[in-house]
DNA sequence: AATGAATGAGCATTCATTCAT
DNA sequence: CATGAATGAATGCTCATTCAT
C-alpha cells in the first residue's frame, strides 16, 4: 500500500465537508425542526467542527434553507427516474400513485422537512429561487398522462391534473405525517404492513376513479 | 348579589386566568411550535404574570399538553354537533366531508396544533388518557353511516369506516396544513376561493365512489 | 441582635442592583471601550450575575449608553455646584477655568468615556435625549459671565460664551485625553505637578486675554 | 523597457502589497479602534488576502502599531515642509497656528489614530522607537520662533515653547476629535465653516497672546 | 511568495425556571 | 393568591490565528 492512511480523510476536500455538514443538518433538523435544532448537536453529527457550518454556511437559519433545497432537490430527482411514458394511461396514473405513496413513505426526513417548514408557513421556501425550478416536473408528469388519457378516451377532459397532483400528495404526505396522531386517536392497524396496502389500494381507486372517463 | 365588586374582575376567579393563559399559550404554540413558542411571549399575550403559568401549568411541557388537550376537546364538541342520522347514507357521507373539509379550514390554529404534535412524533397525545376518550365519536359517526348505507344497499359492504375516515381527513388536513409549500411548489390557484371549492368538490367525488356501491 | 446578617445585602433592592452594575460597567468601558469592555468583566466587577446586566439593561450598547448618560449627569451636577455669581466676572472666568481644568483632571473615567464615545462619532449620545437637557447649563453660566462683564465693562462685546467655553474645554479635556501620546512624543515634564500648574496658569490667561475687553 | 510585463503588476511586489495592507488597516483602525477593527474586514479591503496580513505584519496588534507609526511619520513629514524662517517671529506663530488647525481638520484619520492611542494609553506609541526620532521636529520649529522672538523683542522671555505647542495642539486637535460630542451637547454651528473661521481665530489670538511681549 | 481551508477559545445573548415576600 | 427579582445552563455566533500545500 503506497496510501498513508488519514483520520481525516476529506480534508482539503470542502464538497465532501459541506455535503457532511448538510446531512447531519439535514437529520438534526428533520428530528428537532428548525427551532428546536441544536447547533452543537448538528456539529457532533458531523466529521467536522461546529465552527466550519458557520464558515460554509454562515448561520443556522441559511443552513436551514439549504437542507431544505438539498431535500426536494433530492426527492424531485428520484422521482424523475420513473418513466411511465410507456405505459397506458391509467395504468401510468396507478402506477405514479402507487410509486408517490411508497415514496412518501420511504423519505421521512423529507416529509418531517416540509411540515417543519409549513409551521414556518413556508417562508424559507419563499425565498428560495430552487423550488420554483425544481418542482413543475411533478406536475408535467401527471399532465402529460392526463393529456394521452384525454386523447385515447380513458380520461376525463374536465380534470385537472393540479387537482389530481393535489389529491395524490395529500393522501401519501398525511399517511406519513399525521400517522402518529392518527393512529393514537384512531386505528393503529391502518399502519401496519397490511393497513398500508389497503390505504395504499384505497388511494390508487380513489385517484383512478377521480381521472377515468365514465 | 353574591358577587364581590373587585375592581379586578378576573383576579380572584382562578378558572378565568387559567382559561385566559390556555387561550394565549394556545395561539403562541400554534404561531411557533412547541420549542419555538416562548414562555416569555405567552405571559405577554396573557393578562397575567408569567409567574401564574408556572402556578398553574407547572412548565411550558405540561403547557402545552394541555393547550393540545384543550384544542381536541373543542374542535370534538363541534363536530358532535353535526348530525347526521336524518340523511341518507350517501347524502350523509357528502355532508360530512363538506362539513370536515370546512371545519378544517376554519381551525387552522388546530392544525397546526396537530402538525406540530406529529413534528414530535406525537409523544404528548401519546401521554394524555383524554384524546383516547375523546375521539372514538369521529369514527362513530362514519361507522353509523356506512351501517345504514350497506343496510340500504348504498354503500359496499367490504368499506371500511376507518379507512374513510383517513381519506377524509387527508384531504382535509392536508389542504390546510401543506398550502404553504404545496402552493409555493405548485400552483397557489388552488387555494383561491374557486380552487377551494374545487378540491372540496374532488374530496367529496373521491370519498363517495369509494364507498358508493357499483 | 435582631437582625440577621446576609451576604447579599442588595437583594431586592433593584435601584442598587442597577447602580452596581451601572458602576461596574462605567469603569470596564473606560478602559477597554465599547467593543473592548467584556460583559463577563462587567459582570465579575459586580455583587451580581451577568444574567442581571441583560435583566436590567438589555444589552451590551443599552447599557453602554446608560453609563454614558449617567457619566454626563455625574459630572453636570458637579459642575452645576459651582457658584460664580458673587464674583466680578473675570474673577469667575477664572475660577471656572481653574474649576474645569482641576475636574477634567479629577473625572478621567468621564474623560475617557467621552473619547470613546467620539470614536464612535457620538452616535449613542445623538440617540440620548437626556445629553440635551443637561448640557445646557455648562453654556448658561459661561453666558451669564459674559453678560455681567459686558455689562461692567470688563468683557469684550464680541465674545461667544460658545467659543469661550470650547477653548476652555479644549485645553482642559486634551490635557487629560492627549496626555499619554503628548508626553510621549514632547515632554512628559508638562504633565508633572509643577508643569500642571503652570498649562493651568496658561489656560486662564489665554480664556481671560480673549474675553477681556482691551 | 525594464519592467516585467505581468498581468497582477501589484503581486511579486512585496512592498506594494505590504503598502496596501496598511492603507486599508489604517482606514480600518481610524474608523472602528483597535478591538473595534476587524482582520477580516481589513483583508477585504485590501487587494489581497488575510493570510497576508499575517504573512507580512505577524498579528494585528503588529499591525496597528505599523499602522500608528507610519500615521505620524506621514503626518510629521507633511508639517516639515512649512517653512516659517523667513518670516517675522509673531506672523510665523500665526501661520504656525493657522497651519496646525487646518492640517488636524484635513487628517482626521490621523486625529482619530491619536485618540485610539491615548485609549490604549500610549502602550502602543511607548513601546516604538521611531515615535521618539520624529516628533522632536515640531517643537523645534517653535523653539526657534521663540529664540528670534526673544532676540527681536516680540515674544516674551518666561514663554516655553512645549507650552505653545500644548496650546495649539490642544485647541486644533480637540477640534476634531471632540467635535461631535460637543456639536450634539453644545452648539453645531461651531462646526460650521463660518464656526470653523473663528475658532481658527480665536485659536490664533490666544496663542499669540500667550506668546507676545506685553 | 502566496492562499483557501480550518480552528479553539471566547463572546453576547436567551431561555425556562425558581426564589423571596 | 400573587408577583418582581433573580439565575444557571445553554445557545447561536465571532474572532484572531494557523495549517497544509
Amino acid at each position: 500500500m503506497t496510501e498513508t492512511p488519514t483520520r481525516k480523510k476529506w480534508k482539503q476536500d470542502p464538497e465532501a465537508v459541506q455535503a457532511n455538514i448538510l446531512a447531519a443538518a439535514a437529520e438534526e433538523f428533520a428530528e428537532h425542526g428548525l427551532t428546536g435544532a441544536r447547533v452543537d448537536e448538528i456539529a457532533a453529527r458531523t466529521r467536522t467542527s461546529k465552527r466550519m457550518i458557520y464558515y460554509y454556511f454562515g448561520d443556522k437559519e441559511s443552513l436551514y434553507r439549504q437542507v431544505l433545497e438539498e431535500a426536494y432537490r433530492k426527492v424531485r430527482s428520484e422521482e424523475a427516474a420513473l418513466d411511465l411514458t410507456s405505459l397506458p394511461p391509467l395504468d401510468a396514473l396507478r402506477k405514479l400513485v402507487e410509486f408517490t405513496f411508497d415514496h412518501h413513505r420511504a423519505n421521512e426526513n423529507f416529509i418531517r422537512l416540509v411540515m417543519i417548514e409549513n409551521v414556518h408557513k413556508g417562508k424559507h421556501l419563499a425565498e428560495s429561487p430552487l423550488i420554483a425550478r425544481v418542482n413543475p416536473s411533478a406536475i408535467e408528469r401527471i399532465e402529460d398522462i392526463c393529456a394521452r388519457g384525454q386523447k385515447d378516451g380513458s380520461i376525463r377532459s374536465d380534470v385537472s391534473p393540479h387537482e389530481l397532483h393535489w389529491l395524490i400528495s395529500a393522501a401519501s404526505f398525511f399517511n406519513v405525517s399525521n400517522r402518529f396522531s392518527f393512529g393514537i386517536s384512531f386505528n393503529k392497524t391502518l399502519f401496519t404492513h397490511d393497513g398500508q396496502q389497503k390505504l395504499r389500494e384505497l388511494t390508487c381507486k380513489a385517484v383512478i376513479e377521480a381521472a377515468r372517463k365514465p
